[in-house]
RNA sequence: GCGGAAAUAGCUCAGUUGGUAGAGCACGACCUUGCCAAGGUCGGGGUCGCGAGUUCGAGUCUCGUUUUCCGCUCCA
């Protein structure tokens, strides 16, 4: 583990140091959890993106995109459930250092005293045996109603102080009935904390006529909302899909891990409506369908793994993680739900609009179910970027650090180097870029040794380095020298565009899509 | 948010009992040379995270603060 530690950190300075990943707001200090994606990090970024768009959108005939807004009509977060979920009252204890959701704990307790009640009930029943009449014992035993009044009196008031989202009666209530940290079994409690996990901010320049609206913290609704939109213009016939690459927002309590878990993150995600009593068999599809989509980069099957969940969200009926082994062990990296038809419903209730799919097989009406597949945008270039960091120790007993990324997302695809700078190779790698650069992303280099140069391409993932040398300036010949096994080989300046295309852009990626 | 650790040049770090900031690499210019990093010469770059305090004097001691990492916590 601590070699991981270490591993981490170099991968993360490796990031800095290359120009992929910087600390947001560095000159002022930073700000925390938050990241801006470099020079070369947004090449990386944009290739993931354009794989994932093209592997979804283009490869499906039924999968369309949107591009929806971030700012979304306030009551789309009612109807979400965000607004509820997402905002808990937190209290912690000082000595144990444990947090807890305050209405949990008085939750917890008026469960204690029904409990109570419940025994009370049972000893009577067995006492009493047949003659026992349930509701003239709860009605007259005096410890029963003591208890039964109790809870009536914390329920009236803990519902009034959560309705008024008064924290300080909540405070005070969780001192009154003695609730102690179950951990450290004391009652050192902290105030009680409101958390928001939703940004929000005011919409409307005059304070007055301002209303609260939030930054998303899902993209997913964006694509509910306008699913009637879309199926309608697009002439969408279910089973179909929407996909969309977008920034959303959590005020997460701990943000951390490096780009792992921000509170500004990019989801790239797809909504498949399907024949309700069919989501199940779609499930299963995307959830295959999805780990090709990741093995497909080359990455060894070991470092995937499925994570079934259990315990389900209130909206779903399947629900799985793909998770990734990270130097930080195995984490989420994908979830792949079937969501039912939770939202489209919720969203019919909410807004009055009858969002229902007509379906000429059946001849009837339905709101669809939904499978959703969400992947982490930025956890994905972390999958990519940290599995693709490597030291190597050669053969002559010198170090190199390389990073394997797949070539089709590399940054740059080719350095074009000069062997040496002077009698007009310089020149003559300038044409071989000018020839190139409208397919390829291209760096051209001519300082240092040429050695160092392949080690500074290495370093930042190039797969190629084309060398201009003395050769080149009789034959028109160049080499190329391959990343991973350092090998060169000699072809000529004419078949270079051929060369990259086939070793750099579709490298067999979407064949498991034909 | 709590506890622990850390913060000195772009990077990795050194900096003795408090006495005017250093190295290697990287970077720039020039020379030389070239197929797997670290040839030569010259040069640029740091108010030591930030703010107070103690002191004649603080990178060094004290307090606060910010950021990062680890653990807890949270996690649609």
């Amino acid at each position: 583990m601590a070699n991981n530690e270490e591993l981490f950190k170099k991968i993360v300075s490796h990031a800095k140091e290359y120009g992929f990943i910087f600390p947001s707001s560095d000159i002022y200090d930073g700000l925390a959890a938050v990241y801006d994606y470099g020079q070369l990090g947004v090449e990386l970024k944009n290739n993931i993106k354009n794989y994932w768009w093209k592997s979804m959108v283009q490869f499906h005939e039924n999968i369309v995109g949107i591009d929806s807004a971030i700012f979304m009509h306030p009551t789309i977060w009612k109807a979400s459930g965000h607004v509820d979920a997402f905002n808990d009252p937190m209290i912690d204890n000082k000595d144990s250092k444990k947090r807890y959701r305050a209405d949990v704990l008085v939750e917890d307790y008026i469960a204690k005293l029904e409990e109570k009640i419940d025994k009370e009930v049972e000893k009577a029943a067995k006492r009493f045996g047949d003659a026992f009449n349930k509701q003239q014992f709860i009605e007259t035993n005096p410890r029963v109603i003591e208890n039964q009044e109790k809870i009536n009196q914390i329920n009236a008031r803990f519902i009034q102080a959560m309705e008024r989202n008064d924290l300080a009666d909540i405070k005070l209530l969780i001192e009154e009935l003695g609730i102690v940290c179950p951990i450290s079994g004391t009652r050192n409690w902290t105030e009680v904390r409101q958390f928001n996990l939703m940004f929000s901010t005011q919409m409307g320049s005059l304070s007055e006529d301002a209303s609260q609206i939030y930054l998303r913290p899902e993209t997913a609704q964006g694509i509910f909302v306008n699913f009637l939109n879309v199926q309608k213009s697009g002439r969408m016939k279910v089973p179909f899909g929407i996909a969309q690459i977008g920034k959303a927002f959590r005020n997460e309590i701990v943000a951390r891990q490096f780009i792992f878990r921000m509170r500004e993150f990019e989801q790239m995600e797809m909504q498949f409506f399907v024949r309700p009593g069919t989501e199940l068999q779609w499930f299963d599809y995307w959830k295959n369908e999805r780990m090709k989509w990741h093995l497909a980069l080359g990455i060894p099957t070991g470092k995937y793994r499925y994570h079934d969940h259990e315990k389900l969200a209130h909206y779903a009926n399947a629900a799985t993680d793909i998770e990734f082994e990270f130097p930080f062990g195995f984490k989420e990296l994908e979830g792949i739900h079937s969501r039912t038809d939770y939202d489209l419903k919720a969203h019919v209730q909410y807004s009055g609009k009858k969002l229902q799919y007509f379906d000429s097989e059946l001849n009837e009406g339905y709101v669809p179910y939904v499978i959703e597949t969400s992947i982490g945008l930025d956890r994905t270039f972390l999958a990519i970027f940290s599995h693709a960091y490597q030291e190597q120790k050669l053969e002559d007993g010198s170090e190199r650090v390389v990073l394997s990324i797949p070539p089709v997302l590399a940054p740059y695809k080719a350095a074009v180097l000069p062997l040496v700078k002077k009698d007009g190779m310089s020149e003559k790698a300038r044409e071989i870029v000018d020839n190139l650069k409208e397919d390829f992303m291209l760096q051209f280099d001519e300082k240092d040794a040429i050695g160092r140069r392949y080690r500074r391409q290495d370093a930042i993932g190039t797969p190629y380095c084309i060398t201009v040398d003395a050769q080149t300036l009789e034959d028109n010949t160049v080499t190329i020298r391959e990343r991973d096994s350092m090998q060169q080989i000699r072809i000529s300046m004419e078949q270079l565009k051929n060369y990259l295309s086939e070793h750099v852009k579709p490298m067999g990626i979407y064949e498991y899509l034909k």
